[in-house]
DNA sequence: ACCTGAACACCGTTCAAGT
DNA sequence: ACCTGAACACCGTTCAAGT
């Protein structure tokens, strides 16, 4: 049971403890050393793989994202089909994904990819998010659920202000009373923006 | 015109000088290397007036929650006696000073310090930020331009989160459309939660 | 009491050499 | 083509020695 001296798939397992070192030591205590070592691999051997290590944290967000797009879908077909309850669901997926994977979304959001056109399949994840959001907004108009009076790119970003702002004072531990207090306040904040 | 050998309020030059290389470097390249050498001194010397750079981080971070709670009580005295403009304006100072003070901001909220309970003065500022957000919220409720049906805590905290994820939208560059666009968005925000 | 110079440990990054 | 070992540069931190 010798390990091929070429990996294989080293990329991917690099990727992936990436995440596992992430959530152990959190956004400021992850060394690439720790990445290698946890893959049985020497430190070197990354940079096969990635440029650097804003490459790395760019590829571990840009997973995050995928993560998030999947869960907000997952949401929202579980709301079924009335229209607001699909817009409720979905903001509770990206407050529900921020708080389930904290450190990722740490790492999507606060400014450690300083440019993320540098990282093009990173900046597009990015956009399908965003694009995700505004389809949602757009299918709870025609069905008027939410108010087609206001500007609709207005009511977009609010929307995300909304979400964004649920989810960044979550996990820097500022909101407290736990799960449900953090659920009232989404609700009730999104429910402003219904009709 | 030599400088003594003592310098006399080196901590209160270091902190400023911390700001000045966070401005020009962003929160990734704060070296206290270069903050020494901007105030004339060896870098060691930075260790006598703080425990380690998270310290430093900490001190700058409080200076910008006093700066944050002056820049929303000058605009809410800026906005006269009308209640619901005192709310509306005390949110656009909150908007603006994250604008304005980007990095700062950044230091602030962003976790780049894990736990503020290690920095009592900054765990004070902060509080003392969010208790006037409390107050505020507190004296529209009893002049009835905002709804009092509703939990107050939850409303709170459902305002700071609307500002926050402006705010921390808008530090990401996530918001396009400058000012304007960024001063409707606030705004029609804020409407959402008055009467 | 406050500051300096030199040293230490650690980490990201590079590169010649191995398979 | 892919990986390793050793080295380099840089930074936070420490400490004995200076004023």
């Amino acid at each position: 049971m010798k390990k091929p001296y070429h990996h294989g798939n080293l990329k991917e397992e690099l990727i992936a403890a990436g995440i596992s070192v992430l959530k152990k030591e959190g956004t400021g205590g992850l060394r690439l050393r720790e990445v290698a070592g946890l893959v049985g691999v020497s430190h070197a051997s990354l940079y096969r793989h990635f440029t650097n290590k804003e490459e790395l944290l760019a590829a571990i967000a840009e997973q995050g994202f995928r993560g998030l797009i999947e869960n907000v879908e997952l949401y929202k077909k579980r709301a079924g089909s009335n229209f607001k309850s699909q817009f409720i669901e979905s903001g509770r997926a990206y407050v529900d994904f921020a708080a389930s994977h904290k450190e990722q979304f740490h790492i999507m959001f606060s400014g450690i990819i300083p440019d993320r056109k540098k990282h093009p399949a990173l900046a597009l994840a990015a956009e399908e998010s965003f694009g995700q959001l505004v389809q949602i907004v757009e299918e709870c108009r025609e069905a008027g659920v939410i108010p087609s009076h206001r500007d609709r790119k207005v009511h977009t970003l609010a929307a995300w202000s909304m979400l964004h702002g649920i989810a960044t004072l979550l996990i820097e531990g500022q909101i407290p009373g736990g799960r449900s207090r953090t659920r009232a306040i989404t609700r009730s904040l999104l429910i402003l923006l219904t009709v």
